[in-house]
RNA sequence: GGCGCGGUACCCAAGUGGUAAGGGAGAGGUCUGCAAAACCUUUAUGCGACGGUUCGAUUCCGUCCCGCGCCUCCA
C-alpha cells in the first residue's frame, strides 16, 4: 500500500495519487505578517514540511506554493500604528518568517508569494465570477453570493442556510444580501490601502488571494491543499466556493488540516494571548531542534498540548538518537558483517515508511527508528557488531532524518548566523544571581546576542586543562572544570577514545 | 444546537478482534576515579463509563460522561 492521506473533503483516509503524472502540486496557507508567528503556526507549517520531504522521499516531483498574506485588518493596523507603508511592515514579519523557518528547519516551498503582488489576478477572478452571476455589488464592495453556489458547505459540512438564532455575524451584515455571502472586494475606506480596479477602488477580501494564486500556480485544479483546522471554516470552503464557482472544475482534491497546538487545555492563538513565538522559546536556552522535533512528533491529526515538560522530552529524545549517530561513527567495530544487523535495519526502514505512509504517522515512524537504536546499542555491548553494519544503520538514520531533519546539531551555527547568539571566548564563572538576571533580559527585536556560547577552541582548552587535572589525580578540579563547562550548555563524555563534548 | 478532533501507565504517545509500540521520568544493577553515554531488570490483568455482538473487545455496535476546536479574524 502507498501513501494514504485523511481528507476533509470526503472525511475518510484515501490512497493518494497525483492528478497528474509524478508532479503534486500543493498549495499550503502561509501566515498573516502582522507579527512574529507562534508555534502554533509552526506546527502547521512543520505538518506541510514532513508532507512535502515525505511525498520526495517517496520520488514525488513537488510544486509547493505558499501565500503570505500582507494586506487584512491586521497588517493595515499594525503598519498604521508603526508609521509603515503596509509593504515596508510586513516586510519585516516575512523575513522574520524566512529565519523562523531556517531555524526549524523547513524546506522552502518552490514558490513564496505576496497576496500584494497578485491583486490584478484577483481582480480577474472576480469579474470572472460576475460574468457568472456569482458576485453583487453593495455599496462599492463586491460580494459573493453562496445562495447560487449549491455545493456550498462541502467541505466544512457546515449548513449556513437562513439565519441561525445567537449566532454572530459580521459587521457588515447589513450591506449583505445573505449573511452567508462573503466579501470578494472590500471598498476603500480614508486613510486605507487601496488599488485601482475596473469595479472601483478598493482592497481584496481574505479568501480570494488564495484561489487566484493557487490557480495562477497550480492550475484550476490541483492535489493538495492545506492548512490549520481552523480554516476550514470559512477559509477554505470559501475558496472552494469562488473557485469551483468560476471555473466550473474542482478546486482542491485532498483537503489537509492539521490539528491545533493547545496550551492548557486551550488553543495557543494571538487572541488569548497564551502563544510563544520561536523566539521566545529561544531566548529561554530552547533549541530549535527540540521545537521541531516536539511539535513532529505528534500526529498531525490530533490536538497538541504544548508543555516546557513536553519539550524537554524532546530535547533528550533527540540527545538519544545523536547519541546513538555518534557511536556507530566513531566507535571501532571488529571486521565483517552481522548478517542480522542488515536484517534488523531493513525492517526500521520497513516500520518508519508504513508509519508515514499512514496518514504520516509520525509517532510510528519515531517508535521504528528508536526500536532501531535499541536494538543496535544492544548489539554494540554485546560485540554483536561489525565494522560493515554501519552503513546500513546510517543509512536508515539519515533516511529517517531527510523526514524529521533533526539529527545534525545545527542549531548554534544557525542561532550565531541569524544573531540569536554570540561566541563567548572565556569560560569565566558567572555568579548566580548575573545568570538570572541574563535570563530574564527579553530578547532585543532583531534577536540579537542575548545567549551566549562558549568557542569551540575554548571547550578544547578546557578539557586539555582537565585531562591533565585526570592524569596528576586531581579528580576536585577536574570536576570542576567538568561542571563549569555543564553550566555552559557543554557536557563532557570520557569514553574509550578519550574526552567527548557536545553542546546540551 | 450543528460539524469535527480527542479521552491508553507518573508525563508524552502508537496500535490491534486474540490478549498493550516507542520516548521521557522513576527504581535496582553493569560499566566508570566519579560522572555521562550505553546495556540489563523493573513501572497499565489495563486502554473515559455502562450495556451489546463475539469463543474472545481496548479494538466492532449502542447509549452516556469528559476535554478541545470550528460555526466570528485565526495555523
Amino acid at each position: 500500500m502507498g501513501l494514504r492521506l485523511h481528507n476533509t473533503l470526503s472525511g475518510q483516509v484515501e490512497e493518494f495519487k497525483p492528478l497528474i503524472g509524478n508532479e503534486v502540486r500543493i498549495y499550503t496557507c502561509g501566515p498573516t505578517v502582522y507579527d512574529y508567528a507562534h508555534i502554533g503556526n509552526y506546527r502547521t507549517f512543520i505538518f506541510q514540511d514532513i508532507l512535502r520531504r515525505y511525498l520526495k522521499y517517496r520520488g514525488f516531483r513537488v510544486k509547493q506554493v505558499m501565500n503570505l498574506t500582507d494586506v487584512d485588518d491586521k497588517t493595515i493596523r499594525n503598519a498604521q500604528a508603526a508609521g509603515l507603508a503596509l509593504r515596508d511592515y510586513t516586510q519585516k514579519f516575512i523575513d522574520a518568517f524566512i529565519v523562523d523557518r531556517d531555524l526549524l528547519n523547513l524546506e522552502s516551498p518552490e514558490m513564496m508569494v505576496r497576496a500584494t503582488d497578485h491583486i490584478p489576478d484577483m481582480v480577474k477572478l472576480i469579474e470572472t465570477l460576475e460574468q457568472k452571476g456569482f458576485a453583487y455589488r453593495s455599496e462599492g464592495s463586491i460580494y459573493f453570493r453562496v445562495a447560487n453556489f449549491k455545493d456550498y458547505g462541502k467541505l466544512s459540512k457546515i449548513n449556513l442556510s437562513g439565519n441561525r438564532p445567537g449566532a454572530r455575524v459580521d459587521a457588515d451584515e447589513y450591506e449583505k444580501d445573505d449573511v452567508r455571502d462573503f466579501v470578494l472586494w472590500k471598498a476603500s475606506k480614508p486613510g486605507e490601502p487601496a488599488w485601482e480596479a475596473p469595479f472601483g477602488s478598493g482592497r481584496p477580501g481574505w479568501h480570494l488571494e488564495c484561489s487566484a494564486m493557487a490557480m495562477k500556480y497550480l492550475g484550476e485544479t490541483f492535489d493538495i491543499h492545506s492548512g490549520g483546522s481552523d480554516l476550514i471554516f470559512p477559509h477554505h470552503e470559501n475558496e472552494i466556493a469562488q473557485s469551483e464557482a468560476a471555473t466550473g472544475k474542482p478546486f482542491a482534491h485532498f483537503w489537509l488540516h492539521a490539528e491545533h497546538l493547545m496550551v492548557n487545555g486551550e488553543k495557543m492563538s494571538k487572541s488569548l494571548g497564551n502563544f510563544y513565538t520561536l523566539r521566545d522559546l529561544i531566548a529561554q536556552g530552547y533549541k530549535p531542534s527540540a521545537i521541531r522535533y516536539l511539535l513532529a512528533s505528534v500526529p498531525f491529526h490530533k490536538p497538541l498540548n504544548f508543555t516546557f515538560d513536553g519539550l524537554h522530552q524532546a530535547q533528550k529524545s533527540i540527545e538519544r538518537l545523536r547519541n546513538f549517530r555518534y557511536r556507530i561513527t566513531t566507535e571501532k567495530f571488529p571486521p565483517g558483517a552481522n548478517p542480522a544487523i542488515a536484517e534488523r535495519a531493513a525492517q526500521a526502514r520497513q516500520a518508519m515508511e508504513e508509519g508515514l505512509d499512514n496518514n504520516l504517522n509520525t509517532a510510528e515512524a519515531l517508535a521504528a527508528v528508536f526500536e532501531l537504536v535499541s536494538d543496535g546499542n544492544a548489539a554494540m555491548d554485546h560485540s554483536e557488531f561489525r565494522h560493515d553494519d554501519r552503513a546500513c544503520m546510517l543509512e536508515v538514520l539519515d533516511r529517517w532524518d531527510k523526514i524529521f531533519a533533526v539529527l545534525e546539531d545545527q542549531d548554534f551555527a544557525k542561532l550565531l548566523r541569524h544573531g540569536f547568539a554570540r561566541v563567548k571566548d572565556q569560560a569565566e564563572t558567572k555568579s548566580e544571581p548575573e545568570m538570572l538576571q541574563a535570563e530574564r533580559e527579553p530578547l532585543p527585536e532583531n534577536g540579537a546576542g542575548s545567549l551566549e556560547i562558549l568557542s569551540d577552541e575554548e571547550i578544547e582548552r578546557q578539557i586539555t586543562l582537565r585531562n591533565a587535572a585526570r592524569r596528576s589525580g586531581n579528580y576536585a578540579e577536574s570536576d570542576r572544570i567538568r561542571e563549569s563547562l555543564l553550566k555552559a550548555g557543554v557536557v563532557l563524555e570520557d569514553t574509550k577514545s578519550g574526552t567527548r563534548w557536545r553542546r546540551k
